[in-house]
DNA sequence: TTAAATATGTTATATTATTACACAGCGTTA
DNA sequence: TAACGCTGTGTAATAATATAACATATTTAA
């Protein structure tokens, strides 16, 4: 709770506006904007989204290069997510399934890597567009 | 196997050269080593990374973009990738589990979205880097 | 109260990817 | 065979995404 209090405010002016949203945001639109609060340049955008992302507050969306707000309060940090998008209307969604993220947490390669994050991103058709 | 005897040209130049590297390619640094073999734009090292990408031949790894030979010969279609990172010294290794697979594919959320693809990158520190 | 860490603002530039246009080769089919 | 669709090539221009470098301010903690 207290991060939230903490954010400086061209973080708090970013956040704003990508929780405002419920699809992911590109950083661009983003600076388009927020032109009018001030924010004048990608560098300053890009900051802000690094350290929200960083504190979980948002996710970037790999495969899209976009940033959607994170809606689960226990995720504090960005250590483990799953979207789905539908390759028609791009609309995403993030997943929380228990199961799964068992399965994923307690996977171990056979290499002996020590994993700290994973990003999980399925593809197809949403109801709407099947 | 027909699939990689009708590959034009400039697909074969440039998937032979990611075949030779065991670790991700970018697409600006393709195009350098391409050059010499007549390939001058951007555009034409696109055009043939993105069929690649279609026919299963390479994968992207798309928090990287970098593109990465698929080693395993069954992997025709590049629908269900899974991938290990350093993120230390950014070794790659794509993920066979034949456990996991099966998790992933079987997943169904409680949308009713119709998934057909999927991608998950495991970040960390590889052995050496720990 | 000084030092370290974090954030800001600005300019310039690097990196990644696509649009638009002209044309070539190949197999189908009418 | 000619017309068509499909896939690929080549080139120039440009769009979209992201960072480097520098100067300064603010907050935090010792």
């Amino acid at each position: 709770m207290q991060k939230q209090e903490t954010l400086s405010k061209n973080q708090k002016i970013i956040l704003d506006l990508i929780e405002k949203s419920d699809q992911p945001l590109k950083a661009y639109s983003i600076l388009f904007d927020v032109k009018k609060k001030g924010i004048n340049a990608p560098l300053q955008v890009y900051r802000a989204l690094n350290k929200l992302v960083k504190i979980g507050k948002i996710h970037k969306i790999e495969s899209r290069n976009a940033f959607i707000a994170c809606k689960n309060s226990k995720c504090q940090i960005a250590k483990a997510t799953v979207f789905s998008i539908c390759e028609s209307c791009e609309d995403v969604t993030e997943i929380h399934d228990h199961k799964l993220s068992e399965h994923l947490r307690d996977f171990k390669d056979n290499k002996g890597m020590k994993y700290t994050k994973y990003n999980l991103e399925f593809f197809g058709l949403c109801k709407k567009c099947i």
